[in-house]
DNA sequence: TTGTAAGCGTTATCAT
DNA sequence: ATGATAACGCTTACAA
């Protein structure tokens, strides 16, 4: 048992170097005013004994651990991840790090993982619905004990948190509305699963479009791709493959874009000429796949800050309109994927 | 300041209730041998109270916290994220949680990553070394002070740590190989980066399988693209412009096999008929492009698998044969796009 | 402004 | 086998 130990520089070493009291050194650390002679001291011998504070004697004194915990679908989704990394971004600077926890695996298997934070005492939690429905009355447990919990893209029905989400249904209405405006009337839709709230946003929006337009919906062109690239793929292929086939394809997110622009590549149907499109999210890909698709971004970024800021805000007491749903807007990058009829 | 505090219930409160002191409680958890009515009066009061030892109070006594830092590329990296995320189911039967730093902005932003893992007490380290290269002597102290440090996929000069990576060079050698046998002899690589580990020991299986056949290297078949989707679609579209173009391409990561996949597609270049292709990685779209691609399959699982149980067992402090490397074999999936010419 | 000391929830060392 | 008690490194009253 070689265990335990990194060599501490403790507080009461600094305190005894500088020749001051350890609740000196403290007050110091923590931004009171120090007599100017004082401060000079404890600031040197900081320096030179290398002193870092030790962030588990202030966590158990303060009873916070520091540490926050984001429960997502899959620790390779760009986008849950791009979220997450700028959500990280921020809260670091207060000192806070991130426990991650995937979906991976049956109910049980999750539920675990939020006893996983319950146990690391996480002092705030961001949740991507979905895929952990079914832990609502876990997450209550956390809204129980105060415990700031942020909603991200997406939300359950009967849990009172803070929201933050991009604006679906506009986004695909102005989507669809472009394509209606290049003429199209047969506009196919993969949209993402039928069961949760951003999809059906996103669907809600699509279909206004069309009523606002007066274009009938046509059952046959609206499908599910569950927001996975393989299934997106098939899909692509079933649809070109009806005998009224669509003009248009709108696809909500990422992954599915890929998919269809998979399918299109293989069965030479070719963007714009052949099919317009337009797709979700703005990553890597995007900028590579020729001709560039014409999609709509969601603000990665600012959802992680916004989520951020709320979160710390709870964090230090700050329950002002509670709860409160933050809505982004999504941006169109307007490009090469639409052709007009 | 609504601030702290999560309401515990602590050893002493179920001590109090089963009737027993503070000490039996913390050997009862910790699976020292009880007197068989205690241990059970003991249980029934963890039960009933719902009581969580807390883990700040367990780190700061036993000077560990319980946290392994991931300095890795990006959190948007697939291949990356796959081995952490199987580093991190590993180590979380342990109790362990991960902190992951990525590797954006510059050289100052990075250090300050890896002095946010020393604030925070890792009491571990995995990295992988691509873009945490001037970060030496940082990592040279946690060594110093006993915190075993993992070099995943490639690795330092000069720093001795543990090891974990793929046999690289036979890896690229097989599938150059297999290009040889099916009567290649004009084939190009796209390489990761001319200064690196992996790189290099990938380009020398290339180089070694041209030479174990007979057949001269031209250097202007051997390419770069830096890991980087849209660098490896440029250089494509630049090999297939030649003069003397190649009939074959093997492309040393998953993103740059994309880009090239974005780049044959776009030139109406057709696999295998027009060009043989092996590719690195097997992770979704892999399976989703048309034809199925040949791909060297690097095990994620095991290379996370292989770093947890190696710092796992350095922190226990197991320092048998140490440095210890762990080369992993990666499979070849051989699949439709290799032509025999 | 500063020093002193109590206490956060554990584990570990004594006795018993 | 168990109970009492002293740490671990820090913050925060309370006194001075």
């Amino acid at each position: 048992m070689g265990k335990g130990g990194w060599i501490m520089v403790t507080m009461v070493d600094v305190a005894d170097r500088a020749g001051v009291s350890l609740g000196t050194v403290s007050r110091y650390l923590n931004g009171y005013n120090l007599r100017e002679y004082n401060q000079k001291k404890v600031k040197e011998a900081i320096r030179e004994l290398d002193f870092n504070p030790n962030i588990m004697g202030k966590a158990l004194r303060q009873k916070q651990s520091l540490t926050l915990g984001v429960l997502l679908y899959d620790w390779t989704d760009i986008f849950g991840m791009s979220i997450t990394k700028a959500f990280g971004e921020v809260v670091e600077q207060s000192h806070y790090s991130l426990i991650m926890c995937h979906a991976e695996g049956d109910l049980k298997r999750r539920r675990q993982k939020i006893q996983f934070l319950r146990d690391r005492c996480v002092d705030g939690l961001v949740v991507f619905p979905i895929l952990w429905e079914g832990c609502e009355d876990l997450l209550q447990k956390f809204l129980d004990e105060r415990i700031p919990v942020v909603m991200m893209d997406g939300w359950f029905e009967g849990l009172t948190t803070d929201r933050v989400s991009v604006e679906n249904a506009s986004a695909s209405l102005r989507a669809v509305e472009m394509l209606i405006h290049a003429n199209h009337k047969k506009i196919a839709v993969i949209n993402g699963s039928r069961t949760e709230t951003v999809a059906q946003e996103r669907l809600s929006g699509y279909r206004e479009a069309l009523r606002l337009y007066r274009i009938p919906v046509r059952e046959d062109l609206v499908t599910y791709g569950n927001y996975n690239c393989a299934e997106a793929y098939q899909i692509t292929k079933e649809l070109l493959s009806l005998p009224d086939p669509p003009t248009a394809l709108f696809v909500a997110n990422y992954y599915m874009t890929l998919g269809a622009i998979m399918a299109l590549n293989e069965m030479n149907v070719r963007i714009p000429d052949d099919l317009s499109l337009i797709g979700f999210d703005h990553f890597e890909l995007s900028d590579v796949i020729k001709p560039p698709l014409t999609v709509i971004e969601q603000p990665v970024e600012e959802m992680g800050q916004a989520a951020a800021a709320l979160i710390l805000r709870r964090i230090h007491g700050d329950y002002q309109n509670f709860p409160q749903e933050r809505r982004i807007n999504t941006r169109m990058l307007i490009r090469d994927s639409v052709r007009v009829l």
